[in-house]
DNA sequence: AGCACGCCGACT
DNA sequence: GTCGGCGTGCTC
């Protein structure tokens, strides 16, 4: 835990005893006898050292004349030169295993109160939750280069030069010594002399031997942003108390969007600063000092008013508005309700207070249209974070909102990370979506937990906004009997008060796991301006194909398209997946192959050509030839499922020679801005149909689309992997949700060889509630999330026999250490199991989530490794491949 | 990044 | 025998 240093009680222990004595004897040997007998118990701080090739914290003694807080930015002295590091936490004794005669003391404070507590605990907790170390956790919230170098610098001591110096010396010596006299002051940098002169650094050490130059470091240099002055119009009416001339520069201020740099206005109107200084004392505009920073310049647009609510959705902003605390609020709205309203509207009172806001969207590529409308709404208050930013817009928009504006930050999943220090409410848009769960380096974060966290830490509230609310969420929110029932749909419900201790998690003879919080579930059941929801037609391959169509297109999907080309309307159909089959399933009746052990579908190893085709069970290792014909109904048609987009267009093109086609899928949208321009010509009209991936799920709001057509469904069903079921859902409804959202109302079109499986049913009919109830139910009897808690441990070699053996060592290890509540699933073969020429094997965990506290460090594991693997734990995994 | 320490080829 | 090349490794 991080220490408070703000309550100024400093309890004293036996380390600083023999502190004591020996200040006592220093200053008696000084003969000083006035010197303080108060001895400071946090003499040492950790640090955090980001340097090239070095990462790590590093433990510095505190000089006697000044304080470091945790979260300060302070310049240390690091192997030859002074460097920025971040202080981390404060120490009582310096670590033992490290000599004391190698700590160097704190060189100086640059910057204090850098960081809040808040915000060091935060991190504390995701290290701890997701077994990483702080400095990975750190890392995965700083930007790089945040933190300032110092500069070696050298200095001509000319009076000590002799006259004719360069003879005396080597050629580079020479070179250096006429370049430093070029210069009025006789300096220069380190850096700049080795630019300019090859082998410089040679020259520069002879020089110094010689005693005529000086070394010295410049420290790094302190956060000083350039200001710039705004003025912000705060009045919404102009009264009588304002000359003709003042309500002129008002006006303009207002058609200018509400704000103006100060150079700005006065150029516009030709009027004087003391004029702005006058409106100022009436009250109608506000002089700020804002800081520069090269940040992603939106089109301006038009100021946008908010918009009448329907009932359910003034409900909504109503329950949230009363939000002062803490409080996770479950918002469950229908496609097309009208979500990005309420934020709007819930946010717009935030700002009043002086505060900001954070809002977090899957992948921002994908939603221009949310950041115009925010834009639009908060003007320049919004800032946008996400990883594709340039590393320079990401350090200073990262460094903009550490400073205390009101501000909106709308980002990706990192932006959660955003340091703005006085939150009042956090947003978690399409929150189901998997890309707020990071895989690939730890920590393996979600950042709806780490929201939650947050908004604990800074007391405020968390909207998480779905059509198609995760499980976990669901259940967070509305509490959860044994067998996952759920309470009746209801336009607002509360769970819980602040303070209320709940049950959550199963209770019975495991014990209960009891958390005080305040919870609401808020829902919006209709569409907005009344517009229906979709209709859903489901329509059956298997007979498709008795009647000899084997075309991709359906008879049905093929008319509706050619009605949709007629009547000038647009389409989109949606493929699940690019790339390799993941399951087998009969073309006859539809029977999918599943692992006898678990309730999950087999998957399809491809290993070479002409080998046994293997079936294999992801979990826990189950393998079976690949039958010659359907256990079922003994059809010899069993196919490996998987069709890609380019074949759909191809199709499409046969059938519809002029329907003007747009591909959406990662590979037409890889450019900067490709997603923007694709859906911008879309949208213009310059294309029919829109044929995509998973992408097209996201956030879509295209007025003209009523047609939606899903080729084949079962690609998203019969995933191996225990959230199939959950993921076909929310995918499948949110891209049908795409149809319908003008006037004209839509239609959707799915294909399927499983018409009657309960995710097709429950898409058919916008049944979130069924679904959701029937698939806690399997959920809670198989003890899966969210009834119990997954640990996947992700094993990797180059060498195939290491990697297996390491992870059946691993396992019984496993095996012996943890007690029986601990499920080990595996060790298994990764999906895929060699990427990137190296071999994976995997094993899970599964235990109830109250026996997450009591798991043992499993870091620890890693020294009973050969070198050559590599081990990597994902907690709460949700890509299981 | 810088500056050590360290182990092989051209010189006083 | 020493000076100096730049190849790995550490910096509290």
């Amino acid at each position: 835990m991080l220490t408070d240093t703000g309550n100024g009680v400093f309890p004293k222990n036996r380390c600083d005893r023999s502190l004591y004595e020996s200040a006592t004897q220093m200053s008696l040997l000084a003969a000083e006898p006035q010197s303080s007998y108060e001895v400071d118990s946090q003499q040492w701080v950790e640090v955090l050292v980001d340097f090239p090739g070095t990462q790590g914290l590093y433990t510095y003694s505190i000089p006697a004349d000044f304080r470091v807080n945790s979260g300060d930015i302070v310049s240390i002295p690091f192997g030859a030169q002074i460097i920025g590091g971040i202080a981390i936490r404060l120490l009582s004794a310096p670590p033992e295993n490290l000599d004391p005669q190698r700590i160097r003391g704190v060189e100086d404070v640059i910057t204090s109160g850098f960081f809040q507590d808040t915000y060091w605990q935060l991190l504390e907790k995701i290290a701890n939750y997701y077994s990483t170390d702080l400095i990975s956790a750190i890392r995965v919230a700083l930007p790089p280069g945040l933190l300032g170098r110092s500069q070696r610098r050298v200095k001509l001591n000319t009076e000590s030069i002799p006259p004719g110096a360069e003879t005396f010396c080597s050629v580079v010596a020479g070179q250096v010594l006429r370049l430093l006299q070029s210069q009025k002051e006789g300096d220069y940098s380190v850096n700049y002399l080795r630019n300019q002169i090859k082998g410089a650094s040679r020259g520069i050490r002879e020089l110094g031997k010689r005693g005529w130059i000086e070394n010295y470091l410049e420290p790094p240099k302190r956060v000083k942003p350039k200001l710039k002055t705004a003025i912000t119009l705060v009045a919404k009416s102009f009264l009588s108390d304002l000359t003709k001339r003042q309500q002129e520069i008002l006006q303009v201020l207002k058609n200018r969007g509400g704000e103006l740099w100060r150079k700005e206005l006065i150029d516009l109107c030709g009027t004087t600063f003391e004029m702005v200084k006058k409106l100022e004392a009436k009250g109608y505009v506000v002089i700020s000092e804002r800081e520069i920073l090269r940040k992603e310049q939106g089109v301006l647009h038009a100021a946008d008013q908010p918009k009448e609510l329907n009932p359910a959705q003034a409900n909504a902003l109503t329950v949230i508005n009363a939000q002062q605390d803490y409080a996770q609020i479950l918002l469950h709205g229908v496609t097309g309700s009208g979500k990005t309203e309420v934020y709007l509207q819930a946010i717009a009172p935030i700002l009043k207070q002086g505060k900001s806001a954070l809002v977090l969207v899957p992948e921002i590529g994908l939603t221009p249209q949310l950041t115009d409308r925010f834009r639009a709404r908060f003007g320049t208050q919004v800032c946008v974070y996400h990883s594709r930013l340039s590393a320079g817009e990401r350090y200073d928009t990262w460094r903009q909102t550490i400073q205390g504006e009101p501000q909106v930050v709308i980002g990706t999943r990192s932006a959660i990370f955003a340091p703005l220090p006085n939150l009042g409410l956090i947003v978690l848009d399409e929150e189901h979506d998997s890309s707020f769960k990071q895989d690939r380096p730890t920590p393996t974060y979600h950042a709806c937990k780490v929201a939650q966290w947050r908004a604990e830490l800074e007391n405020c509230p968390l909207i998480l906004g779905s059509a198609t609310p995760s499980l976990e969420s669901l259940v967070a929110s509305r509490g959860l009997g044994e067998t996952g029932e759920i309470g009746e749909t209801g336009e607002i419900e509360e769970t819980g008060e602040t303070g209320e201790i709940e049950e959550i998690g199963e209770t019975g003879e495991t014990g209960e796991i009891r958390v005080s919080r305040s919870t609401y579930y808020l829902s919006l059941p209709e569409r907005i301006g009344d517009r229906p929801l979709p209709q859903v037609s489901i329509v059956d391959l298997r007979a498709e194909l008795s009647r000899g169509n084997r075309s991709i297109f359906s008879l049905s999907l093929q008319k509706a398209i050619a009605e949709m080309q007629s009547q000038g309307q647009q389409g989109i159909l949606f493929i699940p997946r690019r790339g390799h089959s993941t399951f087998v399933s009969c073309r006859s009746c539809g029977y999918v192959m599943e692992c006898p052990d678990c309730d999950v579908s087999l998957s399809y190893h491809y290993a070479h050509e002409g080998a046994a085709k293997l079936l294999r069970c992801h979990y826990c290792n189950h393998t079976r030839m690949q039958p010659d014909s359907c256990p079922e109904c003994s059809s010899p048609y069993l196919k490996f499922f998987g069709s890609g987009t380019q074949k759909v267009t191809q199709e499409l093109a046969k059938l519809f020679p002029e329907l003007r086609c747009i591909r959406f899928d990662s590979d037409t949208t890889r450019n900067k801005g490709a997603h923007r321009q694709l859906i911008d010509r879309f949208i213009h009209q310059e294309a029919d149909i829109l044929i995509g991936t998973q992408m097209l799920t996201k956030g879509l709001d295209i007025a003209g689309v009523t047609l939606v057509g899903i080729v084949a469904a079962d690609g998203l069903l019969h995933r191996s992997d225990y959230r199939a079921a959950e993921r076909a859902f929310q995918t499948l409804t949110q891209v049908a949700g795409r149809a319908g959202r003008g006037d004209i109302p839509g239609r959707v079109i799915v294909q399927t060889y499983s018409p009657e499986h309960p995710v097709i049913q429950a898409v058919k009919t916008h049944d979130y509630h069924n679904f959701s109830t029937t698939e806690l139910s399997q959920r809670a009897e198989l003890n899966y999330p969210p009834y119990g808690n997954l640990i996947l441990i992700k094993l990797s070699s180059i060498e195939p026999q290491e990697v297996e053996k390491a992870a059946q060592t691993l396992a019984d290890r496993l095996i012996d250490t943890l007690s029986a509540e601990y499920e080990i699933l595996g060790p298994a073969p990764a999906n895929i199991m060699r990427v990137a020429r190296r071999y994976r094997w995997q094993i899970l965990l599964k235990f109830p989530p109250a026996a997450k506290d009591s798991l043992p460090d499993l870091n620890l594991m890693r020294s009973h490794l050969p070198k050559s693997v590599s081990m990597t734990i994902d907690v709460d995994p949700i890509n299981m491949e």
